[in-house]
RNA sequence: GGGUCUGUAGCUCAGCUGGUUAGAGCACCGCCUUGAUAAGGCGGGGGUCACAGGUUCGAGUCCUGUCAGACCCA
């Protein structure tokens, strides 16, 4: 069977689009004066095509909003694109240097715009149901200046303020970098060993502490010395062949490796410390008047070097943050072009470019006898993408916002969202509690303007008012504004004095899509705030999931999100390894290493077709990681089929069954009959169950197993025989007919949200118009099939059936028999048993379900077994048994009735 | 390296608060069917529940460690 779903599906959504399948769908339910539920979608990033991960949360989110809208409610569904940012900027400025920042945000918003209506055909295809012609965009002008307008809410309860903090720079390009614009290179660098005197504390006067580092230029911003407390280090003499003698404090494992750099080799060891003894120790700069006391941090390693490393909080990452615990000052003596300035605090280095200072502070080392030994050193080393010149961390002027002011709140708000699954409360809790201050300026040209002005002697202007007059006049003349005019027009407009400039640095994207509550929700006719829901990837947890919850806090103090739902990620199903773009690129470079296997949603679907994707995204867990590739593709188009023909057998056994005028009684019909639809009765109960928890895969698995064990296997094979053989408008292909009808109708609502072109295009067949399923309710089970009798006697004719199947098989493997029909089937049953046919109620009912032409019972003492002999009966040429025949073509007299 | 998780047949999933020979579907093997036929039926093989310890009368289910993977952080 083909089902030509990559042909028929978009044909599909053309109908729904005439008929405005979504709105349709929403007016019903406010007419109904429904529930609302609201799922506000995350904006994925508009950078690409839609690939499998992408899919996977869209998906999933579809198949909550189509599942709560059958259950009755009001689902309005506002779709997203998240459009500022590092990559977009990337990728244009990779291919156009040059350009003044007003061109370049032109060129990001065009590449934007062009990936959202890519990625909304994808989503669309997929069978996504959303407000597709009004989505929200982070770019558009009314957004933007939300995001300020939440940004002078911060401003107004005086959470903003300027630090100082390291970027990776590039002075060539004289601009500071994001990690994906850094190559590394490995280069030779000179390192050198360096001692600082301890002037107080442990050793005071007695010993030095000796640090080793390949950047010679950062010892000018040296603030403090950092050893590991659990290290162990050794006091002691050191002597050189030259005959100089040193006291110095070196990490015991290192001695060695110190030794043979320095030709330092020690020759009296005073005593052995550990490093946690040296709290509140100070040693003496080595060339400035100034104290490096020891602080203590996790990352120093017996890798390199000495144990005790230098930190200077203005040019490093850890040495920031090691030096902010410790409460240390930030010097960065460099400007923009990587030459010294006069805070360095030597006259003569100042105007130097910093990497043509490395030999002039060895000299001064030299000089000061502080120099033990240097070496080249072969490392790999950050460069600019660009300029190709080596990058410098050097610490600029940068805002934050202070999270202690209201940690506590959004800790106690956690416990107030449901988290899907549990556990990952913990996660959001672990996230929130730990987070630093939250760096919100980039150097950045495509984002949103952070609203804030420089006095003319540097001071930084941070005012709410003012913050929200540039939201205002941003609103109505675009973003561009703030990059097009020049600071004196600026300072004019906002009536600052002359002089006054204006901040050229972007808001963190994060502040972008974690304002959607307040630009979204709380603006949108059909949305409210908090939302029913958010539902995204785990990475969210440190992203979108706390930057909502932050800036929610503070405008509103409380969640924007009354429960919210994450997924694994999609992974590699062959390696159980994640599939990122960035491996593919990767392995693009080496030169097709590894085959790059397709990821993009689109390649699947028009292999595939829609419906297979979301069966596969219902069939998985997605409270891991996904599984995910071409074979797991296979395997669900098999459950694809298997669903797809049952529902075709179904509709073709229906073709003279009218509803009105045939349907039969549940009490007038046989045992068969019941049973189905108490079955039925459990499946809805375990789809609705499942739909209502999230847990599609529960429903997958329901009609799953259905389709192909109760329906494909037992109800439909057995009832072969009514529908073929009996008459038309007989009792028992009617009730035959009436279960089918019931099970069909049920089968198709129940799919609808998985299989939403199939199921549509199912229920067309059965004569309704296209969409109509989905404007649908689920079933409700009915109360008259309650699960109970049927099932527990079935039960029991079905190990009965397995009994005499099992002993049928060896005379089916050696060509006696070939056919159920041909075997005359003889079951013995321990005495007090109950019989087929009391179960069942007649003789003719036992032939059915058995599909045997004739059973024989008889009681024993021995357990139940069966007997297979081959019947010596004609064929009935119209129903295919082996009965007892006087007529002249063997028909039976069931089908010699028939024909007359 | 740190935090939070995950690990049941080839694959995707069930296995409730610890209790009889660990289940389903798909795939695989054998047979049948040709009135669901680019379909359908019957039967079968396949798991030391990642590994190693421990608690218990008893552990896939609880605890510890190891290994592997995921996300976030460094």
């Amino acid at each position: 069977m083909r089902a030509g779903l990559v042909e028929s599906e978009p044909q599909r959504l053309d109908k729904w689009d005439q008929i405005g399948l979504y709105e349709k769908i929403q007016t019903s339910r406010k007419k109904n004066e429904s529930e609302k539920y609201i799922l506000h979608d995350g904006p994925p990033f508009a950078n690409g095509d839609v690939h499998m991960g992408t899919a996977l949360n869209k998906l999933l989110k579809d198949l909550v909003i189509k599942s709560k809208s059958m259950f009755g409610m009001e689902t309005p569904y506002i779709p997203g694109w998240d459009c500022h940012g590092l990559p977009i900027e990337y990728k244009v400025v990779e291919k156009a240097q040059g350009l003044d920042p007003a061109e370049i945000r032109r060129r990001c918003d065009s590449f934007a715009r062009n990936f959202i209506d890519i990625q909304r055909n994808s989503f669309r295809r997929l069978g996504v149901l959303a407000d597709w012609q009004n989505p929200y965009l982070t770019l558009d002008p009314t957004y933007e200046a939300d995001i300020i307008r939440a940004f002078a809410k911060f401003i107004d309860k005086d959470l903003v303020y300027a630090s100082k903090k390291p970027v990776q720079w590039s002075f060539g390009a004289q601009t500071a970098l994001a990690e994906a614009e850094v190559e590394y290179k490995d280069v030779t660098d000179t390192s050198v060993y360096v001692k600082f005197p301890i002037k107080s504390g442990h050793l005071a006067g007695d010993s030095a502490l000796v640090i080793w580092t390949t950047t010679p230029w950062t010892l000018p911003a040296n603030m403090a010395i950092a050893l590991h407390e659990q290290l162990t280090y050794i006091d002691g003499e050191f002597k050189n062949d030259e005959g100089v003698t040193e006291r110095l404090v070196i990490a015991k494992e290192l001695i060695e490796k110190f030794s043979s750099a320095t030709k330092f080799t020690l020759t009296e060891k005073h005593s052995e410390i550990k490093g946690s003894q040296f709290s509140n120790t100070i040693t003496q700069h080595p060339f400035l008047s100034r104290d490096s006391p020891v602080i203590f941090a996790n990352f120093v390693t017996t890798e390199t070097g000495t144990g005790a490393v230098h930190i200077a909080p203005g040019h490093g990452s850890d040495d920031y943050l090691a030096g902010k615990e410790a409460g240390l000052d930030i010097l960065s003596p460099v400007d923009d072009l990587g030459n010294y300035t006069e805070e360095v605090g030597i006259p003569e280095l100042v105007g130097n470019h910093v990497l043509r200072s490395n030999e002039p502070i060895i000299d001064i080392l030299n000089s000061e006898k502080a120099l033990l030994g240097k070496e080249e050193y072969e490392h790999s080393y950050p460069h600019c993408w660009r300029s190709k010149t080596p990058i410098i961390f050097r610490a600029v002027p940068q805002f934050f916002i202070a999270i202690d002011a209201f940690r506590k709140e959004a800790l106690e708000e956690i416990d107030t969202v449901e988290w899907l699954p549990n556990k990952n409360r913990n996660r959001i809790y672990g996230t929130v509690a730990s987070r630093p201050d939250w760096c919100i300026s980039r150097q950045r040209t495509w984002g949103v303007p952070l609203p804030v002005f420089y006095q003319v002697d540097g001071n930084p202007i941070i005012d709410g008012d003012l913050a929200r007059q540039v939201a205002e006049i941003l609103e109505k003349e675009g973003s561009n504004l703030w990059f097009e005019q020049d600071d004196s027009w600026w300072a004019d407009k906002m009536d600052l004095p002359k002089g006054t400039s204006r901040c050229k640095d972007t808001l963190d994207v994060w502040i972008d899509s974690g304002s959607s509550h307040l630009a979204v929700c709380d603006r949108h006719p059909e949305l409210s705030s908090p939302a029913d829901l958010y539902l995204e990837a785990t990475d969210q947890h440190r992203g979108w999931f706390q930057s909502s919850l932050m800036i929610s806090m503070v405008t509103r103090g409380t969640a924007p999100y009354k429960s919210v739902l994450t997924h694994g990620f999609v992974v590699d199903q062959d390696t159980g390894k994640k599939v990122s773009k960035s491996d593919q690129a990767n392995s693009k470079d080496k030169k097709k290493k590894k085959k790059v296997k397709p990821m993009e949603a689109d390649h699947f679907v028009s292999k595939f077709g829609a419906d297979i994707l979301r069966l596969w995204v219902a069939s998985v867990d997605w409270e891991t990681e996904v599984p995910f590739g071409e074979g797991l593709f296979k395997q669900t188009s098999d459950t694809y089929r298997r669903i797809r023909n049952t529902l075709r057998i179904l509709l073709g056994n229906l073709h003279d069954f009218d509803n009105k005028k045939d349907t039969i009684p549940y009490d007038q019909m046989s045992l068969i009959d019941q049973w189905i639809l108490e079955r039925l009765y459990q499946v809805i109960l375990e789809c609705t169950k499942g739909y209502e928890t999230f847990q599609f895969r529960k429903a997958y698995n329901s009609i799953n197993n259905f389709c192909t064990n109760d329906l494909s296997s037992i109800y439909i094979d057995i009832t072969k025989d009514r529908m073929y053989c009996d008459l038309p408008n007989t009792h028992k292909r009617r009730s035959a007919q009436t279960c089918m009808s019931k099970v069909f109708d049920n089968l198709c609502h129940l799919l609808a949200p998985i299989l939403c072109y199939t199921a549509d295009e199912a229920w067309e067949h059965a004569g309704h118009s296209p969409g109509d399923i989905h404007c649908a309710l689920f079933p409700k089970p009915d109360p008259e099939h309650v699960p109970g009798k049927a099932i527990e006697k079935v039960g029991q004719l079905l190990n009965y059936r397995n009994l005499i199947q099992q002993s049928i098989e060896p005379l089916r493997q050696e060509k006696v028999i070939r056919s159920n029909y041909e075997a005359s089937v003889e079951l013995s049953l321990p005495e007090g048993s109950t019989t087929p046919e009391e179960l069942l109620g007649s003789a003719e009912d036992v032939n059915e379900f058995f599909m045997l032409s004739s059973l024989t019972i008889i009681t024993d003492q021995e357990g139940p077994q069966a007997t297979i002999v081959k019947s010596t009966h004609p064929k009935c040429p119209r129903c295919w048994r082996l009965l007892e025949s006087q007529h002249e073509n063997h028909l039976c007299p069931r089908c010699e009735k028939a024909i007359n």
